[in-house]
RNA sequence: GCUAAAUUAGCUCAGUUUGGUAGAGCAACUGAUUCGUAAUCAGUAGGUCGGGGGUUCGAAUCCCCCAUUUAGCUCCA
């Protein structure tokens, strides 16, 4: 009886017996032999050796294949604890699992592990690897396993066995002396991996739970050649060079410091400068699709905060309350509740809704110390928020008509990829089933319409509501959340919101809570990181740096500078008496877009000469020719 | 908050192992130079070594506490 193998591509092989996927492997090509990692056979992520018995689908995994990399990675894991058990055999082992970027396992030891004993762990592994011993898989019952990690003392491998039913059958991967708890599969043997790196160390709870233990994590990576383990040491070198933080200072753009508090952002003038012109695009753009803006005050009393539950769900978040004349204050942690005490502050028809009240909303929240980070996680930080209040009719048309607002907002800064997430209901949730049901089915439906790809976060909503999250591609492949789109089922029940609709009786509106940048101060460290710092032209706080070679060029370069003032460019002189050379590597390190530089010839002919930042020399050319090249990155101008 | 590492001039860093009161490059300032597409030369000035306490004849260096930063964990715009 002959079996019959389907690949991916659709085509079928046929054997006249079982035969192992990596026989089918080596059938279908050497290379492919060498390559395979694992056999997915029916869905079932299976080892090479794994016979295939009967009439199946089989696709062979490499290191190509998103599963073939996470096992691969998986595998190296578990040669990483090998090799420390061997140099630390008093160390437990727990867990570890491959990552998006590589593998980490976590270990139970009292001292952390120093860069010394990274090298020493790394170094062994790498001895390993030469012996290419092989993972073998066995197949055991509970008891049997239990026994194996009771005679050697790992006590977090027996509490993982703990929560295994009896009945299941249980699988080890031994690789040499070190025997593993794992599902697996596994890759072949230690040989396949050509290429390891251990990057980091740190410190980890057991269960990722902070009331357990804090254990010793080892971070690494792995690669099936030397030259894609540098290809990817490169790109972490090339994602540090993009890094806001550096951007920040280099640029002069903005500084925290210990006196001022930590989280808390000073704005220097190149920064203030960008952001000025990010916040009044932001509010043009705000005005031109239908939205109020609004301002609001910093604190507000105890009585709102009770109202709109903050101090109940979010109170370790706020700052503590300040008292005055015997009243309680707290500073705003976020700014819906004024919104919404500006909407009811009015009684409201339906003939007025939606009612679209938007503000860039500075919030102070207390995060705890470990997490801030740069712009991108800070203590005082502006929303650009906005409260779209309307009926249960004009819900999916204010909803598609704010993912388009979004991705349009957002194109304008030069993000061109998005990763679009759609966030259900969570087991605690507030709002009855069919508001959920209702919100949920009309965000997916303008997801839908609009043909945007997207990805279900199940369960993943807040509290109050379903949510579409819009994350930003970055060049170097990492994601950065900006825009939140909430549907808000508690508040407007807090709040008691009415509109009074056409059959004259009070109803509740709907309410969508939502930000397209997130926060200004993590969408500006998006847009730098982006971008590595060249800003699109717009964004630039200085535009145009005219150099004048010799001091007899002053006038002339101060007539080109009235020009191009006049044309709407920020433009400056670079009046010292340095070297051109000297002045360029200025303002190339500096990343201003363009360079005027000026000498005799130029003064003389009344022409000018133009350099872009990325570029280089432009060449000779007059005042007309180098507007249009301006103009053709900014058509404003 | 937890685990670990770090904090020295405006910036980037050396000096800490083996205690003997600080050093470089860039930037700044002064002077010279007037030059053609990423660094002209010379000179000057700049630091109670993150803060506080302790050990010591003597602390940037050793010990303790605190703050901040970094990498993670947990949590989030």
């Amino acid at each position: 009886m002959s079996i019959v193998i389907t690949l991916p591509d659709g085509s079928k092989r046929e054997y006249p017996a079982a035969i192992t996927a990596l026989e089918l492997a080596r059938d279908i090509s050497e290379r492919l032999a060498d390559a395979a990692l694992a056999a997915e056979i029916n869905d079932q992520l299976c080892d090479l050796d794994t016979p295939i018995t009967e009439d199946a689908r089989v696709e062979i995994h490499t290191f190509r294949t998103d599963k073939g990399r996470e096992l691969y990675w998986h595998s190296t894991a578990h040669l990483m604890a090998q090799a420390v058990k061997q140099l630390f055999p008093d160390v437990l082992v727990t867990i570890g699992p491959a990552i998006e970027q590589g593998f980490y396992y976590d270990f139970d030891r009292e001292e952390a592990f120093s860069d010394e004993d990274l090298a020493r762990i790394e170094a062994r592994m790498k001895e390993l690897i030469k012996q290419d011993l092989p993972y073998h898989r066995t197949e055991l019952s509970k008891a049997e396993a239990v026994k194996i990690f009771k005679e050697r003392g790992e006590r977090y491998k027996l509490e993982i066995l703990d929560e295994i039913p009896d009945g299941d059958i249980i699988s080890t991967y031994t690789q040499g002396d070190f025997i593993d708890l794992c599902r697996g599969p596994h890759i072949p043997s230690t040989g396949k991996i050509k290429a390891v790196k251990l990057l980091k160390t740190s410190g980890a709870y057991w269960r990722g739970d902070e009331k357990n233990k804090m254990l010793k994590r080892i971070y690494g990576i792995s690669f099936p050649s030397k030259k894609d383990l540098k290809q990817y040491l490169d790109f972490l070198e090339e994602a540090a060079k993009r890094d806001h933080r550096k951007l920040g200072k280099d640029l002069d753009l903005f500084s925290i410091n210990d006196e001022v508090g930590a989280g808390l952002v000073l704005w220097h003038p190149n920064g203030a400068m960008i952001r000025h012109l990010i916040e009044t695009y932001w509010k043009e753009e705000h005005l031109k699709n239908g939205y109020k803006l609004v301002y609001t005050p910093h604190v507000g009393r105890s009585k709102l905060w009770e109202t709109s539950g903050h101090l109940g769900f979010y109170q370790e978040n706020m700052y503590a309350k300040m008292e005055v004349e015997n009243q309680d204050y707290y500073i705003k942690p976020m700014n819906c509740p004024f919104h919404l005490s500006i909407y009811n502050a009015n009684h409201h028809s339906y003939r007025e809704l939606p009612v679209r009240l938007a503000e860039l909303g500075t919030v102070y929240r207390y995060e705890r110390s470990g997490v801030l980070h740069g712009l991108m996680r800070v203590r005082g930080f502006t929303q650009d928020d906005a409260h779209i209040i309307c009926t249960p009719e004009q819900v999916s048309d204010e909803v598609e008509k704010l993912i388009v607002f979004s991705l349009d907002l957002l194109r304008h800064f030069g993000f061109k990829e998005f990763l679009l997430y759609l966030s259900t209901k969570p087991d605690a949730a507030v709002g009855k089933d069919a508001d959920w049901a209702m919100a949920t089915q009309s965000l997916q439906a303008s997801l839908e319409k609009l043909g945007l790809e997207y990805d279900v976060d199940e369960g993943g909503g807040a509290f109050y509501g379903p949510k579409i999250d819009i994350k930003i591609k970055d060049a170097i492949g990492r994601a950065w959340q900006c825009t939140t789109i909430q549907f808000d089922f508690n508040l407007p029940e807090r709040f008691d919101m009415q509109y009074i609709g056409a059959d004259n009786a009070a109803h509740r509106p709907y309410m969508i809570h939502r930000a397209v940048l997130g926060s200004v101060e993590r969408f500006f460290a998006t847009l730098l990181e982006y971008h590595g710092g060249n800003l699109p032209l717009w964004l630039a706080p200085l535009q145009l740096l005219i150099l004048p070679i010799t001091d007899a060029q002053i006038d002339y370069c101060k007539t080109l500078q009235e020009r191009f003032l006049q044309s709407g460019l920020r433009c400056e002189i670079d009046y010292r008496s340095e070297k051109i050379g000297y002045k360029i590597r200025e303002a190339e390190l500096k990343k201003i877009p363009f360079m005027c530089i000026i000498g005799k010839k130029e003064a003389e002919e009344g022409t000018l000469s133009l350099r872009r930042h990325t570029q280089g020399d432009l060449g000779t050319m007059d005042m007309e020719q180098a507007l249009t090249i301006i103009r053709s990155e900014n058509e404003n101008l």
